[in-house]
DNA sequence: TTGCATCCTGTACCGGGGTACGGGCTTACC
DNA sequence: GGTAAGCCCGTACCCCGGTACAGGATGCAA
């Protein structure tokens, strides 16, 4: 298909299926500061370069790590204009990220340990549970008004 | 009077202190359909038996494992009329929630190595690496413009 | 020149889990 | 019986990452 606008130029829904997102998360992305406003054709519409697409592709690479829209904001724009040293700060963006995965790990290897021993348990409701002391779920706080101890121990 | 209600009964500002949440969020769970509205005063206050107060640190112990508010409703609907077997299917359920917390362990370890990639290759320009074939970070797709791809999912 | 696809803007909405505000009534204590 | 704290209700707002819709304007080919 002979790319109209001289092959060099590409409409918001040619990026955005090229890229695999919905048009319109084009204009969020814009509104959010994820992408420059590129030129536009006389009529107003916006005409992307072909290295968007890339962009785009790679900011949806750092979401699947785990990266917020806003760090990934925060990432374009170090990088782009290399903030803090040779590569942007993206080393230690990088690494700071992977801490908090490992604690999300972390956090959701006792959820499942919980779950493991609430299975083992064979809780069979879920308020006997509450005030059965060999009950492994987690229940917060101290103590209840008086005739109905609940667990303590978080 | 006095003391109304004779210490059996505790006001929404009560039970929230007493399980550590907000007062606001007793009516939310009420509309959210995880409390059943209690009994009221003369003059229209709500006054509710101790007993709720183990049942929200249950919701919250609940959350804290992985359900969501609507799982919890069905949690507690369950159980209290016992549907599907003397535990209302609460064994079923913790053990879907365990899968969907090893299921959820499994992405992140597969995340964890990505990351671990990315510093030990030490990309220093996301650009760079979105064309570089030696990055490891997960681009969708294709190389840079055209197949219009349409991927979904993260 | 017409006709249709695509694009533009602003605004509203989804789900998840709440929190905050304002105006008015109740309760508790002195 | 006066006063302040506490509660009532409806409604609006928050974050997050988008998605949808309405009502016009453009682009492009036949």
């Amino acid at each position: 298909m002979g790319r109209a606008v001289n092959g060099e130029w590409l409409r918001t829904g040619e990026v955005a299926a090229a890229a695999g997102v919905n048009a319109q998360t084009l204009r969020y992305y814009h509104r959010r500061g994820l992408l420059r406003e590129p030129p536009r054709s006389d009529g107003g519409h916006r005409l992307y370069p072909p290295r968007t697409v890339t962009v785009l592709r790679m900011i949806k690479a750092a979401q699947r790590l785990g990266f917020t829209l806003e760090e990934v904001a925060d990432l374009v724009e170090a990088t782009a204009h290399r903030r803090g040293g040779p590569d942007g700060g993206l080393r230690v963006r990088v690494e700071a990220k992977l801490d908090e995965v490992e604690r999300r790990i972390a956090d959701l290897r006792t959820v499942r340990e919980t779950l493991v021993r609430a299975v083992d348990a064979g809780c069979e409701d879920l308020e006997a549970c509450a005030v059965n002391p060999g009950c492994p779920l987690p229940f917060p706080g101290p103590a209840d008004p008086p005739p109905f101890a609940a667990r303590r121990d978080v």
